[in-house]
DNA sequence: TCATTAAGCGTTG
DNA sequence: CAACGCTTAATGA
């Protein structure tokens, strides 16, 4: 996944539209890179775009103001989101942090809300796709209060490789341990652990701030 | 007692 | 330089 064409190729809701509707779309949407660590957007900001990873890896997530962080979700390229707030109308209630160097679309609000109002198939999307989500976050919170941490290792690893909200994603992963752990909810310590029983159990093949994923479904269902 | 974690630190890619 | 792996001490079930 390289360019913006690219990702628009794989993006489910643009086939069903005319040319010139791809045409506007195409035209209206603009890529912007960001280095590791730096902010795509802040909680309390104005949404004025839809959001795309082309590119990289971002993470959803807040600090308390004990400075204790929270991270929500990790968006892989593929992925297009942020329509909940621009649907809403209200301001970021996340930041979006690169976890690496990204390349970053932005639809602008305007012709986001031009395809919900002219296009079935663009609504047919978000529908899946706000369905998908619900369903990730209601296993998180799930996972969270009955697995062990390993499986919520497991189970954070797999949700990264939704088919549904990441299409056309490669097996493997560039994330650190600490990043991991934020996602699974425990420590660097614990993922390191968590991986060495994954990497055993022929699930996961682990290296250096790199995951490849070798049975998908055997990580979701991983309940030892 | 046992698992987990933060903190520190040396090693590695 | 960031990520990793290991040790230690504190914590809490």
């Amino acid at each position: 996944m390289r360019s913006l064409d690219e990702m628009l190729a794989l993006s489910p809701w643009i086939r069903d539209l005319e040319p010139g509707q791809m045409a506007r779309v195409r035209a209206a949407t603009v890529t912007r890179e960001f280095e590791a660590g730096s902010y795509v957007c802040r909680k309390d900001q104005r949404c004025d775009a839809w959001i795309g990873v082309i590119d990289g890896l971002v993470k959803l997530s807040c600090i308390a103001r004990s400075g204790k962080s929270v991270t929500l979700a990790g968006i892989t390229a593929g992925s297009w989101f942020g329509e909940g707030s621009v649907l809403k109308r209200e301001r970021r209630k996340y930041d979006v942090v690169a976890l690496r160097g990204s390349r970053i679309a932005f639809m602008p609000e305007a012709t986001f809300r031009w395809l919900l109002d002219t296009s079935l198939s663009f609504n047919r999307f978000l529908i899946l796709q706000l369905n998908e989500r619900l369903g990730q976050f209601i296993g998180m919170v799930e996972h969270d209060r009955l697995l062990e941490p390993d499986a919520r290792v497991a189970r954070a690893l797999a949700a990264l490789f939704n088919p549904v909200l990441y299409p056309g994603s490669e097996p493997r992963i560039q994330i650190s341990q600490e990043e991991l752990g934020y996602l699974a909810g425990t420590s660097r310590q614990r993922v390191n652990q968590a991986l060495h029983v994954l990497k055993k159990a022929g699930l996961v093949k682990v290296d250096y701030s790199l995951i490849t994923v070798l049975d998908l479904d055997g990580l979701r269902s991983f309940d030892p």
